[in-house]
DNA sequence: TCTGTATGTCAAA
DNA sequence: TTGACCTACAGAC
C-alpha cells in the first residue's frame, strides 16, 4: 500500500531490525545487481522521505521506490533463512530477520549528491514535520492555476501524498477537485496541509488509511473505511448522492459533486 | 488459464 | 496523452 504513511512505517521496521546490524544484501532475481556493493555492510540508518526510503550504509545509500506494485515482506526466522518466494528483487538478511522486496520501480545505489538530488525534487511531508512546511505547500499551491486535484499528486508540492489520500482529503476539506490551486482561499489551503498532518500518522501507526471521522474506533468496519475513494455510484455518506468517478491525468479521481463545490 | 486491477512515475509521441 | 515498467492476486471462464 504505497502512499507515504507506507514508506514511513517501512522505515520504522528497518531501525528496529536493521538498524546498526550487519546486512546481508542479495538479489535472489537477479536485477539488483548493485548489492554487493553494500552486502555485508552496517547499517547506519533509515529514511523516508515521502514516498521515497533511503537505506544508508555509511557514505551510500540503497533509494527505494515501490511505485505501484512494489512491496515489502518481512519474515523473522532462528537458524534457516527461508527460500525466497516469487520475484524478490533484493532481500535483506541480519542474523533473525529478512525483508523481501518485490516489484518496486526504484531500487539503486546512490551517493551523497544522489540522495541530495532526489530529495531536492520533493515537496514538504505531512509526516516530517518539518518547520514552514505550511507556508512552503500554501505558497506553492496558491501561485499554480493547476487544479487542486492534480497539484496534491505533485511530489514537489507535497511528498507522500498519493490517489486515496487526495480523494479522501478533498472531500473532508469539502473542495472540488477540480478547483485551480491559486482559486483557493489561503485558510482551506492551511487546513488541508492539517489535515494530512492528521491522517497520515494514523496510517504509520495502523498501517492503514483510516480517514474518516471515529476511523480509530473499533467499530467502523474496514469496508467503510473511506468516504470517496473507489465508491462509485455508491451513496455519498454525508448527503447519499452518488460518488462520481472521472479519469484524470491518467488516475480515477472519485469526489461527490454536490458535497464538495 | 486468462483478464483486470492496484495506494506511481517516467519517457515518448 | 499514452504506453511501459513490473508483481501479485482476485475473479471470471
Amino acid at each position: 500500500m504505497p502512499e507515504g504513511h507506507t514508506v514511513h512505517r517501512i522505515a520504522k521496521r528497518f531501525e528496529r531490525d536493521f538498524q546498526d546490524r550487519k546486512v546481508k544484501v542479495l538479489s535472489p532475481q537477479g536485477r539488483f545487481t548493485e548489492a554487493s556493493i553494500v552486502s555485508g555492510k552496517k547499517l547506519t540508518s533509515a529514511e523516508a522521505y515521502g514516498k521515497q526510503m533511503f537505506l544508508f550504509f555509511g557514505k551510500v545509500a540503497i533509494r527505494i521506490h515501490l511505485g505501484i506494485y512494489g512491496k515489502w515482506g518481512f519474515q523473522s526466522f532462528d537458524s534457516v533463512v527461508p527460500e525466497p518466494k516469487g520475484q524478490v528483487r533484493a532481500r535483506f538478511i541480519t542474523s533473525n530477520n529478512l525483508a523481501d522486496l518485490r516489484g518496486p520501480t526504484a531500487c539503486e545505489i546512490v551517493d551523497k549528491e544522489g540522495f541530495a538530488s532526489a530529495i531536492s525534487k520533493l515537496g514538504p511531508d505531512p509526516l516530517r514535520a518539518e518547520k514552514d512546511a505550511i507556508d512552503v505547500f500554501a505558497r506553492r499551491i496558491s501561485s499554480s492555476s493547476r487544479s487542486i486535484a492534480e497539484l496534491l499528486m505533485d511530489q514537489s508540492m507535497v511528498a507522500g501524498i498519493g490517489n486515496v489520500y487526495r480523494a479522501e482529503l478533498l472531500f473532508r476539506a469539502r473542495v472540488n477537485p477540480l478547483t485551480p490551486g491559486k482559486k483557493l482561499p489561503r485558510e482551506i489551503i492551511e487546513s488541508i496541509w492539517l489535515d494530512a498532518e492528521k491522517l497520515m500518522p494514523i496510517g504509520v501507526r495502523t498501517g492503514l488509511m483510516l480517514t474518516r471521522d471515529g476511523y480509530l474506533k473499533a467499530s467502523v468496519n474496514l469496508d467503510d473505511r473511506y468516504y470517496v475513494y473507489k465508491r462509485t455510484g455508491e451513496p455519498c455518506r454525508e448527503c447519499g448522492g452518488p460518488i462520481s468517478m472521472k479519469l484524470f491525468s491518467g488516475r480515477k479521481l472519485y469526489w461527490c459533486r454536490k458535497c464538495q463545490k
